[in-house]
RNA sequence: GCGCCCAUGGCUCAGCUGGAUAGAGCGCCAGACUACGAAUCUGGAUGUCGGAGGUUCGAAUCCUCCUGGGCGCACCA
């Protein structure tokens, strides 16, 4: 509907400026927007304010030439109007909003699909925590935000292909290795002065347990330490990545591939890649020492990407892995980060520039760090002492719907209360119920209708005069809008804006449900209705599949 | 010290990339089931958009400075 107000604007500027009326002007600025105020319209646009900078003439007398030659070929506008400082406004004949109706009906699951993808290979990468522990309540956030994101962009065209990098080359891991078999010892019976510096969590205990049981006393000796602790970190990073692999399942989180970093070290990928840079001047030495320019790139300092030891860097291996991304074919890139790491934007910025690609290949979401409540209160959190809510407790305790929903209810880069007793509450505090219950609520009239043998109309069957109460036709129009608003969360890479408008949908259906009926005696209106709650059930079931939010029949 | 991100009713947050009179939810008060599900609905008020300048037809949104919070500033990942 937007699309085709834009059109025909475009169409009146490139024809008032061809009859010399205005000079036509960048029409990119040009807006096309849902007023606040409905008073103003279906749709509002700038275009006489935008056009009069540069025309130096009057907005509004503009604005009226942009009317005169408007010509509303399929017959959609009741009428249009010059407001305020110049803006036009368009009202849509409700009979075309009806239309809709139709189409929703027709495209069902696939209504909201878009194409502005248009088959382009991107990759998401997010999660990519340490397999050191369990995963957290902070990694959850990342875990939906980018999952939803990629079901977005599915939705929206383009080629997706979910990633998980695995930082399994750096010496956090051996430590892993070392914790382990420090807790195998003192399991044997040893007195062992556990550090500081090692992994706290109980789960090393498990582990080392876990492998006590299996190989009995192999590791108590004190000789071939290195190659003890590389063995048991070979196995312990296998073993919590699998419980990471499972608990994000149970998530609804399902990757396309675990990316090992080990891998770039392959063929020398990495040294290899330096080597690229340091031609084209990008690296230089310093002693032993290896610097990336990527003060070139807008960075505070040059940084290091091979130490003095020789050993290279996590972000030399992180250069080579967007290269081995591009390589591999993706034409975008999203990064799903931490809000932590912020600082290393321009580095990776600089990384994939100096290779050659364009800075806006890459995107990077931050998200922001989860602020655990339980009851209003504050919950600590140290993953040093290894006090930490996991990932796992959190679904156990309030469920993957209810998780999920609660980390998509705002934008991702602003802090998020998340509190464990109102994320389980099952009362209006708890916005995913009330969606979830509309969804309900329609399926249990469509079931009572069918009980009563009354059939399922489709829309040739009714008469869309008979929809004529506020909420139908606000309903209605929010409905015809939903690919306008999958297309901004995508553009935006925001996918709060769903969770919004299913909030606002939901309650705009169930003050609808308290003040009329669906079905009564009057058979040609039940029949309008009927069609319309099932309209509703389409838009509500594709936006929380985006989600990956459950759609109940019955709760 | 330098850099990045925040600051919107009592609380938690939206605000469609600069638009018209700044919106929700929670909480508070008072109401609505012999009616398709009360996990619902109806009504009631609260704002110098942290402060001060600037940019223009127009600013919560963009620029500068200040105040107050978070996070970064490794030859860690």
């Amino acid at each position: 509907m937007k699309n085709k107000i834009i059109n025909l604007l475009e169409e009146s500027v490139k024809k008032s400026a061809e009859k010399g009326i205005i000079s036509e002007s960048d029409l990119s600025r040009l807006e096309v927007a849902v007023p606040a105020n409905p008073a103003h319209g279906d749709y509002a646009a700038n275009a006489a304010m935008i056009l009069a900078s540069t025309a130096k003439q009057n907005p509004r007398k503009i604005a009226e030439t942009l009317l005169a030659n408007l010509t509303d070929e399929e017959n959609i506008l009741q009428k249009t109007e010059i407001a305020g400082p110049g803006f036009i406004n368009f009202f849509i004949k409700d009979n075309i909003w009806k239309n809709e109706l139709k189409i929703i009906e027709e495209k069902n699951e696939k209504f909201g699909k878009l194409y502005i993808g248009n088959g382009k290979k991107v990759q998401i990468e997010f999660v990519s925590a340490n397999p050191t522990g369990p995963l957290h309540i902070g990694h959850a956030r990342g875990a939906v935000v980018g999952d939803v994101i990629a079901n977005m962009m599915k939705t929206a065209g383009y080629d997706v292909t979910k990633e998980y990098y695995i930082n399994d080359a750096g010496n956090q891991m051996s430590n892993l290795g070392k914790s382990v078999l420090l807790r195998l010892r003192e399991l044997a019976g040893e007195k062992i002065d556990f550090p500081q510096t090692c992994y706290q969590g109980e789960y090393i205990k498990d582990i080392a347990a876990q492998i006590l049981k299996n190989e009995q006393n192999k590791y108590l000796a004190r000789d071939n330490e290195d190659k003890k602790i590389s063995y048991l970190t070979d196995i312990a990073g296998r073993i919590i990545l699998e419980d990471i692999k499972g608990n994000l399942k149970d998530f609804g989180v399902i990757f396309d591939d675990y990316f090992s970093e080990s891998k770039l070290y392959e063929n020398d990928g990495v040294s290899k890649i330096l080597e690229v840079l340091k031609k084209s001047g990008f690296v230089y030495s310093d002693g032993q020492t290896l610097w990336f320019k990527t003060t070139e790139f807008g960075d505070e300092k040059d940084r290091v990407v091979v130490r003095k030891n020789g050993e290279p860097t996590y972000f030399a291996a992180d250069i080579a892995y967007h290269q081995n991304k591009f390589s591999r074919g993706f034409e975008y890139i999203v990064d799903v980060w931490g809000a932590d790491h912020h600082g290393y934007i321009p580095r990776m910025y600089a990384g994939i520039m100096a290779l050659g690609h364009s800075k806006d290949k890459l995107k990077i979401i931050l998200v922001q760090l989860v602020n655990l409540l339980r009851a209003g209160e504050p919950v600590a959190m140290s993953t040093r002492s290894g006090e930490f809510v996991t990932l796992r407790e959190v679904l156990d305790e309030v469920g993957k719907d209810a998780a999920r929903y609660n980390f998509l209810m705002r934008r991702s880069d602003s802090h998020l209360d998340f509190d464990l007793e109102v994320a389980k509450r099952q009362s209006n505090e708890n916005p995913v119920y009330y969606v979830q219950y509309a969804h309900a609520r329609i399926c249990s009239i469509i079931k009572m209708a069918a009980e009563r043998n009354i059939k399922l109309p489709s829309y040739l069957d009714i008469d869309p005069a008979l929809l004529k109460e506020p909420e139908e036709l606000a309903l209605i129009k929010m409905m015809s809008r939903y690919p306008e608003m999958i297309e901004g969360a995508v553009r935006s890479l925001e996918p709060h804006r769903i969770t919004f408008y299913l909030n606002e949908m939901a309650g705009i259906f169930h003050s609808y449900y308290n003040k009329n009926k669906v079905i009564s005696d009057d058979n040609n209106l039940t029949a309008a209705r009927l069609f319309f709650v099932k309209t509703i059930l389409v838009i509500l079931r594709n936006a929380l599949m985006i989600l990956g939010v459950s759609a109940p029949e019955k709760m």
